[in-house]
DNA sequence: CGTTTGCTTGATACGTATCAAAGTTGGTGG
DNA sequence: CCACCAACTTTGATACGTATCAAGCAAACG
């Protein structure tokens, strides 16, 4: 695994608090891995194999129903993990995980990683942190998804991208949302339809909030969308 | 605190791996608490203080929205815990716990239980795996939001309500709620008004689905919900 | 008792899903 | 470079579920 990739890892919130001495040791179970765009980590259901921790790139994790509809729960990007849940408990995945760009990750197996969350709990406690700020966000998620309207959990759903994928506009100004998204993947992540979703997002484009450019959403006027997603 | 108590505390998920001797090095950090029904565990916005471990009684967690209304994101019974995820980031509590009926409690302050957890790293790992699964249900929560129906989410809070507070029905058959819980708090599970909770609780009610006993649901045709919970 | 709290029902309005069809874009191979 | 295909976007018409507003009723309570 190439050296920069790996000191990239140790920078993680996982790793960060150990001795240069246990990072050494720790390293030894770390493998990398390289993904094209739109291709599985895994898939809802497989029993749990490993940890994956970002590198590069984006990875939308995506609960599937027993009837057709996905519900987007959320999309992760360098330095997140992916598929703790399913490790720590044993049980099978719980969502299916799909790159969205081109992407590289470092995994840990799951008997290894166990070894080291025994043997080192200063991991252990990041990991109890991590899954807090998790829980913290689903939670967020549940009230939105409970009381807001549509309008509402999209103007949401943009500033939270804006937070993970959010760059500099190429032109004229606004932040661009860096992540190739469809308006399939946003209605999915607000619990609405493809349709809906795009009179939501032109709404906001015609309203001067947003523009597009080359298939990205740059937001232009995130006072804006913040007032609507506080709900006017 | 009262020695039963101590004994149930002990066989708590988060103490059960733990020696006699380590257990009585940890148990000298508890204390017992009783509330009345309908009193402040804490209020969201409040600074974590301790974490709730509940021996007796139910509470219900509510999420306060800008505007008024209300999300009743879970109830918790005997051997869960409250108020874990403020206490291990240390950010003030995302929710007011409210008792349902007379509780009891023990706590642990926060210092005490961070002390706890660096000392024990099976206390930790227990800590893993309970918000692991508070994680699972919330997602699950988040997916029966964004794509069920009123009638199958109120449906499957029945069912879920069921686990954690069934008990034979008094007379005739079928399986009781044994938990006060107004319209207005399962509309607030569900993410709906009360009228319309009504309105379908009395829809299962005529088609023998449930029936009322006193205040509480009895359930009597649980197959019968569980389809109605897969969506017909 | 009167008052509060929770339950119930009805009429109406609004948001969103659904169905249908056409326009746009990007990529592929001839 | 163009033609073509598939995937994605857009717009419109309509139907349905649910919220909202309004009012009456029952049970609990001080």
């Amino acid at each position: 695994m190439k050296w920069e990739m790996m000191q990239g890892v140790r920078k993680t919130p996982l790793f960060k608090s150990l001795s240069e001495r246990d990072w050494e040791d720790v390293a030894r179970y770390l493998h990398g891995h390289c993904y094209p765009a739109d291709s599985y980590l895994f898939f809802q259901g497989d029993p749990p194999e490993a940890l994956y921790i970002i590198w590069s790139g984006r990875v939308k994790l995506v609960r599937h129903t027993d009837q057709g509809r996905d519900v987007v729960v959320t999309v992760l990007g360098p330095r997140q993990l992916i598929g703790e849940m399913a490790i720590f408990d044993g049980r099978p995945y719980s969502m299916t995980a799909v790159t969205l760009e081109d992407t590289a990750v470092v995994t840990i197996t799951r008997n290894d990683l166990m070894e080291i969350i025994h043997r080192y709990p200063a991991v252990s406690f990041e990991v109890i942190l991590e899954l807090n700020r998790r829980l913290r966000l689903c939670n967020e998620l549940v009230r939105s998804l409970a009381v807001d309207r549509v309008e509402q959990r999209i103007a949401r759903a943009l500033l939270r991208l804006k937070d993970l994928g959010g760059a500099p506009a190429p032109e004229g100004d606004g932040v661009m949302i860096d992540i190739h998204l469809t308006r399939q993947d946003i209605a999915e992540m607000t619990g609405t339809t493809v349709e809906t979703a795009i009179r939501v997002m032109s709404r906001f484009r015609k309203s001067g909030l947003t523009r597009n450019y080359k298939g990205r959403t740059i937001l232009l006027d995130i006072e804006g969308l913040e007032a609507i997603a506080r709900g006017r």
